[in-house]
RNA sequence: GCCGAAGUGGCGGAAUUGGUAGACGCGCUGGACUCAAACUCCAGUGAGGGUUUCCUCGUGUGGGUUCGAGUCCCACCUUCGGUACCA
């Protein structure tokens, strides 16, 4: 019988729905699993074939663990505030929630398509407000919270302002950045702004003036990771640091845990280490210098304090506080000539510069605290201001950066480790013995590192400290579609809002430009910013706010009086199995974390990491197709075959072509044939009279020979609209069916890979399918026979059995899917149509197909859905063979193919083999002195 | 530059973790079916030589360990991803 996919999977995607088979509650019976996707963006795209990769592995495992008779969260929803949907109002005049409201019920279209096992009653969207209201609680949280260093916890600003009033700052537990000393009866006596502005120093949520990476074309504040060379991620817009208050979150604070967490971690060594990298722990000393002829002194931060006798500088970044104090009035017009310079310079042009060295001299100087010796201060845009203290020692014998600053402004060079035993060290290798550096010579630099460590402290001139790259994530965007602060300010004063209030819901406008001064289009909305009790505040927070906590909601997303009940959270606990792509291995899996480690300290979570176990699957890229249209006078006449092409490259200009025109797409000889280029002229009218060039010659679009191929230039490169190349899974799905395009993304290759789409082999998956099919069928007729198995066929379905749940615990789906076209090839040989074989290979497959799969479970006059069965388990018994084939090699070479029953001893098979006749030509003459026998393996005979 | 991952047929990729390299699929070649084509089925398919049942080479390159290396060790090359004045 023909194997009718439209109507089989358009008939069991509604039965499905009407019977609500994906739906889970809480059951103590069952052990829970929970397997989460990423959430998608909804963007107006809508979904190409590379964003399922992922939700058909973590699908296909969610199935998989149900018929294992867990209970399994797999839930979907959208990470739906963001910029693209506020830039597509800004060009189209369509407000945001309603792009993203069309754009949502496409992606659920196309993911239902699919034949996804998404429990959709637990949906969760971050633009909606019954979700924000959680986001904006959490915050508050934050913005009311510090963190105690003593309980390594996050504790009620309350305890600390009941600290204040007691004991001032003196014993504060706290991770801090107040530098001012007061007692308790000054903290008495400030006013509410000054005591504010203390507490913004411990809040979790705070604001402060940071130089951010502001973006005039899209009128906002940008994250590191929204940028790429210097230019803004979104439409390639030119970003500059600007000085602006913002809000900030105080993850450093958490930095440690952070850290400390990934350890126990099941996600790939690359990913932390990716992680790892970005906290950046480093160990090192804190040393404070003395200015020359001033009361100040400078703090540095160094790895290095080993080197401290080769300082023979310092450079204190541009910002740096200190810098208008100390410097000379003969350096002054210097000093603010090279500010200005550092200033104006962006982020690109920093970036895009080869090395150069910059700086100017301040004209003070500070006294090495150890040689004693008058170092000049320095000041150069090398040395940056959020990390460590701003300033630095500078040991140009043992520092890169500071020996090329060393050279260029001529100052002296003091080689302080003598590195002759260990001639391949570089500059900065930590191997050596001291010298010219009294407290310490003699001493290796891992020992004398520990020694000048205890002399630093010793003399009280500093400390021992550990230090992180990791900065404080800025949280405010000065943009509408985001979720507003729940802070008013009271005289300036920042007040969060009680839950009674909210959420604080995005007031309506269409009007999404940027308002003057950096400011958010909010604040044009002077009603909604004005309130009884103040004013709000204006910045909207950004896409990571909704996307760091989403996975708890799912538990319990319709619940109006928490983020979700005690029972919800302690029953699904954390995440599983967290499928994702490694493009968010920094931003939101940190703040997620961060987030978590917060509310587990609060007691509102029970575990304190939120995921488990991690994969990344691999991207699916797309092939870019450029023809070559020639640069020059005629410019858009002359279309030339990547064959035909006279010269340099550099003539040409490469437009990108719709792939649907090419001709062996994606392969060395893609091409527009006559019908490609009537196709392509069809679409881009404007090169109606162009030429056309190959080896042949050059044609007219109407005078092509009907062997003509415009040889084009194939590149992987991304899936997008700007390319033309967007594979839609749809068009997919209509062609082979849902069952085969999850088989085939499948079958590509191990899921962390990426590789471009290619539908070269899906007719293979799409031959599989109907085989399988076709094993059901006696012509048109359903044939079962209700025989016995026989010895053989058991053997083919447990061997599939074992390695198909093997290899899925493994995530190793390509390969359970070759074991189950091998299960499916061995039993059309051994002409099988048993039940007792059929019915079990209809489960194992199940998790792949499941629309053939519950189609074929109907035929097998099973009532209940196959998705809700469980899954086979192999009998070893099955397995065993009653004869090993040996491979018998002579020195490591196999030289001869012999069965031997399996129940034969090493010796026994060691004197088999060594009877075999065929083995004669190569002992001959030899002496014979080992023989090595692996059962079941092999055996081997070494001669001399 | 630094960190991480990976290099296997014409292609996507297997290889029980040190034990028959190339499973499975695509593509290609030949054959059957057909008036013909598609579909389907059968056989072959790493390279080179002997052409029958055989031999040599072969997992990025060069070395090493081992009875035996795609797998382990050392050095190097290439590709991809991350990161970048982090003191």
């Amino acid at each position: 019988m023909h194997y009718d996919y439209q109507s089989i999977e358009k008939k069991w995607r509604a039965q499905w729905e009407k019977d609500n088979l994906y739906k889970v509650e809480i059951d103590e019976s069952k052990p829970k699993f929970y397997v989460l996707d990423m959430f998608p963006y909804p963007s107006g795209a809508g979904l190409h074939v590379g964003h399922p990769l992922g939700y058909i592995a973590s699908d296909i495992y969610s199935r998989f663990k149900r018929l294992k008779g867990f209970n399994v969260l797999h839930p979907m929803g959208f990470d739906a505030f963001g910029l693209p949907a506020e830039e597509y109002a800004i060009a189209s005049g369509v407000h945001p929630a309603d792009s993203t409201s069309k754009n949502i019920e496409r992606y659920k279209e196309q993911l239902n398509n699919i034949g996804f096992c998404f429990d959709w009653s637990r949906e969760v969207q971050t633009c909606d407000p019954k979700y924000y209201k959680w986001t904006q609680w959490i915050f508050t949280l934050l913005f009311d919270h510090y963190y105690d260093t003593a309980s390594q916890k996050a504790a009620p600003i309350s305890k600390l302002v009941a600290h204040f009033e007691a004991h001032g700052l003196k014993d504060v537990t706290a991770y801090h950045y107040c530098e001012q000393p007061f007692t308790a009866d000054q903290w008495n006596g400030f006013s509410t702004s000054e005591k504010e502005d203390i507490l913004t120093d411990f809040r979790l949520a705070f604001r402060k003036v940071g130089y951010v990476n502001w973006c005039e074309a899209l009128g906002t504040v940008l994250a590191n990771d929204q940028i790429k060379d210097g230019l803004s991620e979104r439409g390639g817009h030119p970003v500059e640091r600007k000085a602006m208050t913002q809000w900030y979150l105080r993850i450093t604070a958490y930095a440690e845990r952070l850290l400390k967490g990934l350890d126990d971690l099941d996600w790939s060594s690359s990913l932390k280490t990716i992680q790892r990298n970005w906290i950046g722990k480093s160990e090192g000393a804190s040393v404070f210098f003395d200015i020359d002829g001033h009361e100040d002194t400078i703090e540095i931060y160094t790895t290095r304090p080993d080197t401290i006798y080769g300082a023979t500088f310092m450079v204190l970044a541009p910002e740096h506080p200190y810098v208008s104090q100390i410097t000379t009035d003969e350096q002054k017009s210097a000093v603010e000539d090279y500010k200005n310079y550092a200033n104006s310079r962006s982020e690109r042009e920093r970036m895009s510069e080869v090395k150069e060295v910059s700086g100017a001299f301040t004209g003070a100087y500070a006294l090495n605290p150890f040689s004693g010796t008058k170092i000049p201060i320095w000041i150069s845009e090398y040395v940056l201001m959020d990390y460590g203290t701003g300033a630095i020692m500078a040991v140009p014998s043992d520092d890169e950066r500071d020996h090329a600053f060393a050279t260029k402004f001529d100052l002296p060079i003091i080689d302080v480790i003598d590195k002759s035993a260990y001639p391949d060290a570089g500059r900065e290798d930590k191997v050596g013995v001291m010298i010219n550096s009294e407290l310490i010579n003699g001493l290796e630099v891992k020992k004398a590192i520990k020694v000048i460590s205890q002399h630093i402290e010793d003399k009280g001139i500093g400390q021992v400290k550990v230090n992180y790259k990791m900065r404080d994530a800025n949280f405010s965007r000065q943009r509408y579609w985001g979720e507003p602060f729940p802070i008013v300010y009271k005289d300036d004063i920042p007040q969060s809002l009680p839950l009674e209030a909210l959420a604080v819901e995005l007031p309506f406008t269409d009007d999404f430009k940027p308002a003057s001064g950096g400011q958010s289009p909010l604040s044009r909305l002077t009603d909604w910013v004005n309130q009884d009790n103040g004013q709000r505040e204006t910045d909207t927070m950004p896409a990571v706010a909704g996307s760091s906590w989403y996975f708890l909601r799912y538990m319990d997303p319709q619940n109006d009086d928490a983020f979700a009940s005690e029972k919800a959270l302690k029953y699904w606990d954390a995440v599983d199995l967290y499928v994702g792509g490694s493009e968010h291995a920094v931003a939101h899996l940190l703040y997620a974390r961060f987030w978590h480690k917060f509310l587990f300290d609060l007691g509102y979570v029970f575990s304190e990491e939120p995921f488990k176990k991690l994969i990344n699957q691999g991207m699916i890229q797309g092939v870019i197709e450029y023809l070559a249209l020639k640069k020059g006078e005629n410019e858009s006449n002359h279309f030339y075959s990547l064959d035909a092409i006279e010269g340099d490259a550099s003539d040409y200009a490469f437009i990108p072509t719709h792939i649907d025109f090419v001709s062996q797409y994606g392969s060395d000889q893609s091409h527009l044939n006559p019908s490609g280029i009537q196709s392509f002229l069809q679409w881009r009218p404007e090169y109606k009279d162009a030429t056309f060039y190959s080896k042949a010659g050059g044609f007219k679009a109407d005078a092509l020979p009907d062997d003509f191929q415009l040889l084009t230039k194939s590149e992987v490169g991304k899936m997008s609209k700007r390319y033309y190349n967007v594979v839609n899974p749809d068009d997919v799905v209509a062609d082979y069916g849902a069952d085969t395009f999850r088989l085939y993304e499948m079958f590509l290759g191990p899921i962390e890979q990426s590789k471009p789409w290619d539908t070269q082999g899906i007719e293979g998956v799409s031959k599989f399918i109907r085989k399988f099919w076709g094993l059901f069928f006696d012509g048109d007729d359903f044939k079962i026979s209700e025989d016995e198995a026989t010895k053989d066929e058991l053997k083919v379905l447990h061997q599939a059995i074992k390695k198909v749940s093997a290899d899925i615990e493994k995530f190793s789906f390509n390969t359970a899917i070759s074991a189950m076209m091998i299960a499916v090839n061995e039993l059309r040989k051994l002409n099988c149509n048993k039940r007792a074989v059929l019915e079990e290979l209809v489960k194992l497959i199940a998790p792949f197909a499941p629309f053939m799969a519950e189609e074929l479970w109907q035929y097998l006059e099973h009532t209940q859905s196959v998705h809700m069965a469980s899954y086979p388990v192999h009998n070893e018994s099955y397995l065993v063979s009653d004869e090993v084939e040996y491979p018998i090699c002579i020195n490591g070479k196999k030289r001869a193919l012999q069965s031997y029953p399996a129940t034969l001893s090493k010796e026994e098979l060691e004197a088999e083999a060594m009877k075999l006749e065929d083995l004669a030509k190569w002992t001959e003459g030899k002496k014979i002195v080992k023989v090595i026998v692996v059962p079941k393996r092999m055996i081997n005979i070494v001669v001399k």
